[in-house]
DNA sequence: AGACTCGTGTTACCGCTAGTAACATGCACG
DNA sequence: CGTGCATGTTACTAGCGGTAACACGAGTCT
């Protein structure tokens, strides 16, 4: 009995909690990233402390609202890498769906980049502790790909994992920069991010006399 | 006589501006980015209601400060990018340049680059619109360097653009990233990052079966 | 001289936030 | 029946960004 009400018990409260989560999401999609943990707490139809103590701090709901997004946008992206393609239109596949993500939802992707999370305490703050995950987990993931999959040499771990936050890193600066100013269409942006990736930089001439750029 | 009144007292203000900027920059220096107003005030001396005089909001006192550094540190930059060298070397220069910054000043850096704006108001919350300036500017100020040097054929402001703010936000996420971990020395870390510049993504071969990555 | 303006500075407050303590209620187990 | 235990509430603290109202000193006009 104790362990069959044990699991009910957990269930019960899992299920609060995808609840929980699910307002959240909600409100994030509403009001973008300085969703307030009332605002929160008003739309599950609770208060604030059951918000507490499903989800310790404002951070825990952070990590657990983010964990969702993240999962699930890794797995597109995850998706979009194995496809069964040449590599060129692999990467182009990648940045397509990340791409088109943040389009679709740009309020959770707003909160997921820059989730404003300028409290108190924090007094010690170590740079980059408290960075984005997503962006790491990304380049983390993105790292892991390329050293299973490309023959770099010696010291291709390390390298893999500079060029996995790298790209990651421009992937997401041109998105954010895209999706603010819609200079071009997604499929633009794709083609000239992936002509980036291929080397047309170093292969471009110069435009006028002495060493260009 | 009035005008010469007039440009003594505002004289005053800017050495006033100045010296406030100067407080608050020590407190950013010491705090990090949640440096609040009431600090900054205490170690000018004054208090809250003479910093919301003389910088509007914390948004102005924010703009104000990063347009000190960001100016700094894009003359840095372009001094790097304008040096008498190949291709190869400046992007290598300008990289390092950009990460020695990052590395002498991280608090300043996270500053600028995570000002975790997360007060009240802004409910409509553009897209895009609080970003973060100093990667605007830089990616902006890569772009007409960009386009500026390199012959691109059709499209080439676009494509500049694009590459401008993609090849900053490469910079920044994996800066961001080997400040929190430092993986490995500076230099290999520039090395790594031009070699993606330079195609070597594009250029490695498959390391099993099936196309690679 | 006296009144008037103006920049500089203060105290005391507002509305908001994240987070918490203390109290109430329903429900299963001994 | 009473005892835990989870769930929920109200009412609060401390601190934030931001502001209104008041006070003082210096220069100016009549």
């Amino acid at each position: 009995m104790d362990t069959t009400q044990r699991t009910e018990q957990q269930r019960s409260a899992d299920r609060r909690r995808r609840e929980l989560l699910e307002a959240a999401d909600r409100v994030v999609l509403r009001d973008g990233p300085q969703a307030s943990m009332n605002a929160i707490a008003a739309e599950a139809g609770i208060t604030k402390p059951i918000l507490y103590r499903h989800f310790g701090d404002k951070g825990g709901l952070y990590a657990a609202l983010a964990k969702r997004h993240t999962d699930a946008l890794l797995d597109s992206l995850r998706a979009a890498l194995d496809a069964p393609a040449e590599r060129r239109e692999r990467v182009e596949a990648t940045l397509d769906t990340y791409l088109a993500a943040i389009e679709a939802r740009p309020q959770v992707y707003r909160f997921l980049m820059h989730p404003a999370e300028g409290s108190s305490g924090d007094q010690g703050f170590d740079v980059g502790k408290h960075s984005v995950p997503l962006l790491r987990r990304m380049g983390e993931e993105l790292a892991q790909v390329i050293e299973d999959r490309l023959d770099l040499g010696p010291g291709s771990q390390q390298l893999a994992r500079v060029w996995g936050h790298g790209i990651v890193g421009m992937m997401h600066a041109a998105g954010d920069w895209w999706l603010g100013e819609r200079p071009c269409s997604r499929a633009e942006l794709v083609r000239s991010l992936a002509d980036l990736l291929w080397g047309r930089l170093a292969a471009a001439g110069d435009k006028m006399g002495g060493p260009g750029f």
